[in-house]
RNA sequence: GCGGGUGUGGUGAAAUUGGUAGACACGCUAGACUUAGGAUCUAGUGCCGUGAGGUGUGGGGGUUCGAGUCCCUCCACCCGCACCA
């Protein structure tokens, strides 16, 4: 019998790797197929159990595709850049090249273990040099390259230099943030510099003047969620809104592209729709008004052109260019005072700002279809960054508006007419149109339709489309990341250094710390950061983002020196079949995958337009996250049973997490808690040394080296109870659970079918040893179909017409529920399958091999070793795999439930080939039919072959 | 607020086109074998009812011979976005 898994898993694994029976090539006779895994940041605490289920998922799918002929890439990396691996080097000074190195490897061992059929000569990671390099060169061709709209793809700078030269920018339709018009002799007599930041404009990868959350005293920017109520949540220090230059990618320029390919990719529903939220387009019109008494305009974006003669005001954005040169002496005053007050608030927060603010410009703007004068207003609701920083204030049909007038007195017309509409919110884009000259009595989808021709024709603006989706930031002050491959010359010029000065390695360093003025570590490296007199280097760092952008591309080729990959592998593995991640990379990673994939194919590098063409999110296991109560605003701790508190308490106490190792009654379902041996050693691993406690009725008095700690509780046993909650498993909330002892104690086989067992792959749900047993149960089981008294136990005798219904029956559910990623009902099938060949005491070759090589992805381990058992010199994972026979599939009888009214009375069994008649009439003779129908006339009888009768009377 | 998703036993969950609701497991109950059981095996297990029977897929309504599945409506939970002009 098998029965020490880890020697059999240890003899295996040895095995397959000696003999790379993963290791794929191109294989032109074979179609492809290729399986890919979102590489793992490779953390310092190790896989958890939640980690491995697309892992899992994605391996069977794989070895399933493998034994069905096709030529199967599975490759696996790291995702080796990042910041918590900085962190760390900072507190403990250990370079993040090492820890991330030693994280790898033990990331990988752990993988190995779990039996997956990655090919691992394959294996990259981001933070190679040898990966990076291409990572770099992707960039410089980003920057060599703008978005031309006439064509709808990147082409080279320098066509649009020759155009510039031949014809200034007037005719140029591309995706810029150039808002200078030149002619040819204009371009011309520019400097090199202006020339240059115009291109800038244009290119791809491009830098521009954006705003971040500063905080001096730390020196460095902060993300969005480590700033609150306008400091720094480390250190308490003021955070405002800096400018500074930083490198962008123009993923914009492809909006509309990555709006409709999501259409013909094979992506959830949810997913699609976070991606089509993210890129937020939506239809409207720019209209110019002019400025009274100014050469300047404001342009404004509405998808209400139809209200526009309700427009009373106008709002810019506090940031907007225009705000300086229209405000008025009386106003300057009071437009300082809220620009200051709005400068010092971070984006989050003014998202979060709920009371209506704003100043007067003393400017006043003409409306441009009624010539009415408007004042301008300035108002933090109003945002810099979507559409054009400006609107038209409608108050009568815009709650924002309405808000914003009722507080400074504005003026209200109303043009829609929403009467007809009983219950219609200003948010309802109906009514007829009023008080608005020629737009009178039309329908307000109409009204939007006739308002966009007139403003076309006068000339005042045109029918746009406009998006959610901006041009993030791709710049990071901070060490562990690729550098850019950007040289400044003496004028300050960016300039991308060519292919054979690349990569551009990260220079080693032990000082990691930021730097001062919103510079990257980089900077202190002076002879790295200027290499000579006249040039300097880029001493950002690229946000992680960068290197997971292709990644999938390199593993068709992955350690080829002088391409990103070949273009014979590009054309061959062409793109991701079947991609498996979790959806916390929704839209950050698989939205700048899709833009570089687009880009790559615009230059004619790949052959595909979408790089995943079919995407599962798999779900998480969460773990129970565990809490002890802690009174708020007291001179010595107290603690609190939970059982204690009232939902209305809580909020006067502090959730501190509790290590889950020290909770009882985790798993049973009963409520946790933390009896006396917990609660010493949640106070040793808080540092509250050496406790001594005294204990009395209700009250636990700890005394530790000049601390008073209070605990306290509602029984008379020393229990106090904790807050559960299930949520995600991570190091931080001290509740995650190893593969590793799962494996030691159950086998991997057990593990990797127990987590396909749990329910379907995209779902989420709490991890929960409790039901492990019934899947081990099931392997001893199978096992045991192969043995008597302990010995392997086979024969080759013919099976009966039963055993073949039943193996084969299996055989079909399987198959189709692994295309259809229904894991959990192919081990269900499977389990039943034993049950019933358990009951047939079946022991047949004819029976067992197959099913052997059916079980083989979902349990590697144990079908190799029955495989060989059975006398195979080969491994199982290269047979082929098992398809049923219809022939064995064929009823004799079919058994139908009896309905009288649709409600089942009884089951009556029919040979298969009994007519509908003959049916009908035995069932009427039916004495228990008789019953049911007594007293009423049978109106018909309704016969569905192979599933049921319903007599309805 | 907007968009998307999910609601089925004590638990995880099954259920082709509308066709036997609860497969398969966990847990629980009883029994067998055992020095023992956190091993193994057998039987039972949605709920109410001794029973016949009734009832049952978040609530209400509808279509149908027949609804977990389709339609309307309400509720709860989860996820995403949220001054998006």
């Amino acid at each position: 019998m098998i029965k020490n898994y880890s020697e059999i898993e240890n003899k295996w694994k040895a095995y397959w790797k000696e003999n790379q029976i993963y290791k794929v090539d191109i294989d032109q006779s074979k179609p492809k197929y290729y399986v890919l895994d979102m590489f793992p940041y490779p953390s310092g605490a190790g896989l958890h159990v939640g980690h491995p289920l697309g892992y899992i998922a994605s391996d069977i799918f794989s070895r399933h595709k493998r034994m069905s002929g096709y030529n199967v890439l599975h490759p696996m990396g790291f995702d080796a850049f990042g910041l918590p691996a900085e962190e760390y080097a900072l507190q403990t000074g250990i370079h993040p090249a090492e820890s991330t190195k030693d994280n790898m490897a033990q990331y990988k061992e752990q993988l190995s273990n779990l039996g997956f059929s990655y090919d691992w000569s394959r294996e990259l990671y981001t933070c190679d040099p040898k990966y990076y390099k291409w990572t770099q060169w992707i960039f410089t061709e980003l920057f060599d390259h703008y978005y031309d709209q006439a064509s709808n793809k990147a082409e080279h700078i320098d066509t649009l230099r020759e155009i510039f030269e031949k014809e200034g920018n007037k005719k140029v339709l591309a995706a810029c943030t150039c808002e200078q018009e030149f002619s040819s002799a204009e371009w011309n007599q520019f400097s090199k510099t202006e020339q240059e930041d115009i291109l800038m404009c244009y290119r791809l990868a491009y830098r521009k003047v954006g705003y971040v959350n500063w905080c001096e005293a730390l020196g460095t920017v902060l993300a969005n969620d480590q700033v609150k109520d306008g400091i720094s949540e480390r250190g308490g220090h003021p955070v405002i809104q800096k400018a500074m230059t930083q490198w962008y990618l123009r993923i914009t320029a492809y909006a509309d592209r990555l709006l409709d390919g999501l259409e013909n990719i094979d992506w959830s529903h949810s997913l699609k729709t976070i991606q089509r939220n993210w890129i937020g387009r939506s239809e409207g019109c720019s209209v110019f008004f002019d400025i009274k008494g100014s050469e300047d305009q404001i342009e404004i974006f509405t998808t209400r052109a139809d209200t526009i003669f309700g427009a009373t005001y106008m709002v810019l954005a506090p940031e907007h260019d225009l705000v300086e040169q229209i405000t008025t002496p009386e106003q300057q005053d009071a437009i300082n005072r809220y620009v200051a007050y709005v400068k010092a608030k971070t984006e989050v927060e003014r998202m979060a700002e709920k009371s209506v603010t704003g100043a007067f410009t003393g400017a006043y703007a003409i409306n441009p279809l009624n010539n009415k004068e408007v004042p301008i207003w300035i108002g933090e609701y109003v945002l810099k960054d979507y559409g054009t920083g400006a609107i038209m204030a409608v108050p009568s049909d815009d709650n924002r508006d309405k808000l914003f007038a009722e507080k400074f007195g504005l003026e209200i017309i109303d043009v829609v007419d929403k009467s007809k509409y009983p219950g219609a919110t200003l948010k309802d884009k109906i009514g007829v149109i009023i008080n608005s000259d020629f737009l009178n009595g039309l329908e307000v989808k109409d009204a939007i339709q006739v308002a966009h021709e007139r403003i076309e024709e006068i000339g005042r603006g045109k029918v746009v489309a406009n998006f959610k989706l901006r041009d993030a930031n791709f710049s990071r002050q901070r060490y562990w990341g690729e550098p850019f491959p950007i040289l400044f010359d003496e004028d300050g010029i960016a300039h991308t250094l060519p292919i054979e000065q690349l990569p551009v390695e990260l220079p080693d360093t032990s000082d990691f710390k930021p730097g001062h003025g919103g510079q990257s570590p980089l900077a202190r490296i002076k002879d790295w950061a200027k290499p000579n007199a006249s040039e300097s280097r880029e001493t950002d760092t690229m946000p992680a983002v960068a290197g997971s952008s292709w990644y999938s591309l390199r593993y068709m080729d992955p350690h080829n020196e002088t391409a990103f990959a070949s273009q014979e592998s590009v054309n061959y593995w062409e793109s991701v079949d079947l991609y498996i991640g979790g959806s916390e990379h929704a839209v950050a990673h698989l939205m700048y995958a899709r833009f570089w994939h687009k880009f790559l194919f615009d230059k004619g590098l790949v052959p595909t337009d979408e790089p995943f063409e079919k995407l599962i999110n798999q779900g998480m296991i969460q773990g129970i996250i565990e809490h002890i109560l802690l009174k708020k605003d007291t001179d010595t701790p107290e603690f609190y049973s939970a059982d204690l508190i009232s939902k209305e308490e809580l909020e006067n106490f502090t959730k501190l997490y509790v290590h889950i190792d020290f909770v009882q009654d985790y798993e049973s379902g009963n409520p946790t808690y933390l009896d006396l041996e917990g609660l010493k050693k949640y106070f040793v691993w808080r540092k509250f040394e050496q406790a001594t406690f005294n204990y009395e009725a209700g009250q636990l008095t700890l005394q530790s080296a000049g601390k008073n700690v209070t605990v306290l509780n509602s029984s008379g046993e020393p229990k106090i109870y904790t807050i559960s909650e299930v949520g995600k498993m991570s190091k931080s909330r001290y509740n995650v659970i190893n593969p590793d002892a799962v494996t030691a104690q159950y086998g991997t086989d057990c593990f990797r079918m127990y987590e396909m067992f749990l329910g379907p792959i995209e779902q989420s749900k709490p991890w929960d040893i409790q039901g492990i047993d019934g899947v081990s149960k099931f392997l001893k089981r199978f096992i045991g179909l192969y043995y008597s008294d302990e010995k392997f136990s086979v024969n080759d005798e013919q099976p009966s017409a039963n055993e073949l219904k039943v193996s084969h029956t299996c055989i079909k559910k399987v198959n189709a529920d692994i295309i259809n990623f229904s894991f959990n009902t192919a081990v269900s099938s499977m389990m039943v399958c034993v049950n019933e060949l358990r009951k047939l005491k079946c022991n047949k070759r004819e029976i067992l091999e197959p099913f052997v090589r059916l079980i083989s992805p979902f349990a590697p381990f144990i079908s190799e070793e029955l495989w060989q058992q059975l006398g195979h010199k080969s491994s199982v994972h290269l047979s082929t795999y098992p398809q049923h026979d219809e022939k064995h599939l064929v009823e004799d009888t079919i058994s139908y439930p009896i309905c009288i009214n649709g409600k089942k009375r009884g089951l009556e069994t029919f040979a298969a080939d009994t007519s509908r008649d003959d049916i009908i009439a035995q069932v009427k003779q039916l004495n228990y039919v008789d019953k049911w129908i007594e007293g009423k006339t049978i109106k018909k009888v309704i016969v569905v072959p192979n599933r049921m009768v319903n007599i309805v009377v």
